[in-house]
RNA sequence: GCUGGCGUAGCUCAGCUGGUAGAGCAUCUGAUUUGUAAUCAGAGGGUCGUGGGUUCAAAUCCCUCCGCCAGCUCCA
């Protein structure tokens, strides 16, 4: 038996017979690892335990501590579903069922649809199939035996067809179970120790849907019971940070049937909430040398058409209206507007750069299924600007862009964010408008201003718009959930089509580069996010509602109006609970309307001219003079302090 | 748009296999004047999302439309 070397994480080699398999070299190192091994990498390669290596290799034994076993894992859940469900509902086809970021999935088709007890069912049958200890088995077939196996299974022939070469891998799960998949799998169902399934829906075969519509079953699974358990209480957290529902509880936004979907109505709460954040984002503009403008809700179609909207963007658009002297539309897009007034002049490259911003609101037709709360909506604002520059000026404007975005994640509480840059093909497809120059240029800026500013960026090739690339930044919100928000675009189609130019220092006619920024994306958004990112408590310089008086009986009413009216001159949104009810109710409403401070007032406090202080978070704080308290409370606001 | 689920009082929800509506909270009225998360009592309030159908009889069964929810597809 001819000899290999195989060369561990460690460095050490370790001589074996050819054909050793992982699971044995495991058991030699030790019978421990062995016991918790899932799956192994072999030469850099996913590989299962049991599959015989045949030439010198690296290897690498992963276990419960590993991602990628966690994959791997969840992957081999999915089969043990497919297995589930072909024994309790045999004239099921299979689709495909991977893992997937908190999970895994698997697609069926079958001509009626699971219902909520079915899902407890299968679940219930994996178990039983889990504690029957099967192996995963690794077969390799020809291709022209898989076509003929899986002649009654018509996605698996699709998938063989396309992605087999002469001979491909099936895996086995007990006598009867086989799937076409790459692999590898942990070594038996054993293995998997936590799951659940979560949920029951539609999806279309390949995701195209133009394809039949499949029934998709997702689940998750985890090395243990105590992280599944974990995860599905993070799960919930979710739910109870809902935005729609905390929309509700704090009276701060509705939707109206009466008025249509995705149509959002700020109440007073909401209204405030949005004040601040609208009125710190024009105060910002402002700063950073922004002009503030305003543009109409509609536009003749004709405009449409020269920015190409109209045939490239009309499926999103709001149907046209007919006015006297022509269509209308509304506008999808507050671009077209500010170039209008870029070209309303001719403009010098000492006019450069002309930054124009603008919170726009913008409607756009979505699809009847995609609507979601403040989150995708069929009209919202963006603060939206447009930046209009030479050459030489645009990695300067990249860099403020960049630092204003991020400046911005900070003064919302958003510590964690990611940046990627979207890139062309160099034009390989032809599906990217714009001279190669033009993107050299606009990429190279865009590169350079990250490093400059140190922003960690990841590169995406082939994924910019046509119409130039883009930087998008991400945040990570506080349970650590991805959001896309600021994006940071070139345009080289617009200028063009609009034909804008400055005159530059040689007296000819120049095309100026043209940025669209936006950084909290929509404010509809920003609010949602910002919502469940704190919970619905916001930080005091948000909070509609900044601090209450509570009297303990109507004996205190003057004094606390007196207080109220203090308060309120110095610029705190302040209130009075006078109803006549006990100081617990008044207390109990006011935390969960979430109200940083109550300021309960009984005889004593009206006698010394003070407030008893109750933090929404840290309960009572004793009594203090009101000008303490509002000096207190003014820093906190002035400071915009994440939390008090 | 597609698949599945759902739509009962302002809110959260109950109402089994058809016999024509109920709770808690909220609201209103009265009493209570209370020291850090729900005082007590009484009252009012629903064309059971919409329109149609089956039936002696529909919140309950069937169909249409509207909306919501979970996904898919598409996106700020």
């Amino acid at each position: 038996m001819p000899r290999i070397a195989i060369t561990l994480p460690d460095g050490s080699q370790q001589p074996v017979e050819a054909g050793s398999r992982p699971i044995d070299i495991a058991k030699a190192i030790s019978p421990r690892l062995a016991d918790q091994a899932l799956v192994a990498k072999v030469n850099g390669e996913l590989y299962d335990l049991t599959r015989p290596i045949e030439t010198d290799a690296t290897l690498q034994i992963l276990t419960n501590h590993d991602p990628q076993a966690l994959e791997v894992y969840r992957h081999s859940a999915a089969h043990l579903l497919a297995a589930a469900v072909l024994e309790l509902f045999p004239e099921t086809k299979l689709g495909i069922g991977p893992p997937i970021e908190n999970g895994f999935y698997y697609d069926f088709d079958r001509p009626t649809a699971f219902t909520p007890e079915d899902l407890e069912q299968i679940e219930q049958k994996m178990r039983e199939i889990r504690d029957r200890d099967l192996p995963y088995e690794r077969v390799v077939t020809s291709k022209e035996e898989g076509l003929r196996k899986y002649a009654d299974a018509w996605m698996k022939c699709e998938l063989i067809d396309e992605r087999a070469g002469d001979t491909f891998t099936e895996y086995t799960l007990g006598p009867h179970f086989i799937d076409f998949c790459r692999g590898p799998h942990v070594p038996s169902t054993s293995k998997i120790k936590a799951f659940k399934l979560l949920s029951i829906a539609g999806a279309y075969w390949k995701g195209d849907e133009r394809n039949k519509q499949l029934q998709r079953i997702y689940g998750t699974a985890f090395f243990t019971q105590k992280e599944l358990d974990q995860y599905l209480q993070k799960l919930e957290e979710a739910k109870k940070r809902d935005h729609r529902k905390l929309g509700k509880e704090l009276d701060l936004f509705s939707i109206q049937d009466l008025a249509g979907p995705g149509l959002i109505f700020f109440h007073p709460k909401g209204g405030t909430v949005r004040r601040q954040i609208e009125d710190w984002m024009r105060d910002q503009y402002v700063r950073r040398g922004y002009s503030l403008v305003y543009t109409p809700h509609v536009a003749r179609a004709d405009l449409w058409k020269t920015s190409g909207h109209y045939n490239f963007y009309g499926e999103n658009m709001f149907k046209r209206m007919e006015l006297d002297d022509a269509e209308y539309q509304l506008k999808p897009k507050n671009c077209p507007f500010h170039i209008l007034i870029y070209r309303d002049r001719q403009r010098s490259y000492r006019d450069l750069p002309v930054r124009l911003g603008e919170l726009g609101t913008v409607y756009r037709y979505e699809r009847s299924g995609v609507m979601h709360g403040l989150l995708r909506v069929r009209g919202f604002t963006q603060d939206d600007a447009h930046i209009f520059c030479a050459p030489e000026q645009i990695e300067d404007e990249i860099v403020s862009c960049l630092e204003f975005a991020v400046d911005t994640l900070h003064t919302f509480g958003f510590e964690d964010y990611e940046a990627e840059l979207s890139t062309w093909d160099n034009g390989a497809s032809g599906k990217y408008d714009g001279a190669p120059e033009q993107w050299k240029l606009a990429e190279d800026a865009l590169a350079k201003a990250t490093s400059r500013l140190n922003l960690k960026v990841k590169v995406m090739p082939d994924e910019a718009a046509f119409y130039g690339p883009k930087i998008d930044v991400k945040l990570v919100d506080a349970i650590g959930r991805l959001w896309q928000l600021s994006t940071v675009q070139f345009d080289f189609t617009l200028p063009r089509r609009f034909g804008l130019e400055y005159i530059a220092e040689d007296g000819k006619a120049h095309q100026p580069l043209m940025v669209h920024r936006a950084l909290y994306g929509s404010v509809e958004r920003f609010f949602g996010i910002l919502l469940e990112h704190y919970a619905g408590v916001f930080p005091v310089w948000l909070a509609p509602v900044q601090a209450i008086v509570l009297p303990i009986t109507d004996r205190q009413l003057d004094y606390a109006r007196q207080v109220r009216d203090r308060l309120d001159a110095a610029g705190v949104r302040v209130a009075v609970d006078d109803r006549s009810e006990k100081v617990n109710l008044k207390i109990r409403e006011a935390q969960l309307q979430k109200i940083p401070y109550m300021l309960v007032v009984g005889d004593r406090e009206a006698q010394s001219g003070a407030v008893a202080v109750r933090n929404r978070k840290h309960g009572d704080q004793g009594a203090r003079p009101v000008d303490d308290f509002l000096a207190d409370i003014r820093r906190l606001i002035d400071s915009k302090a994440p939390s008090e």
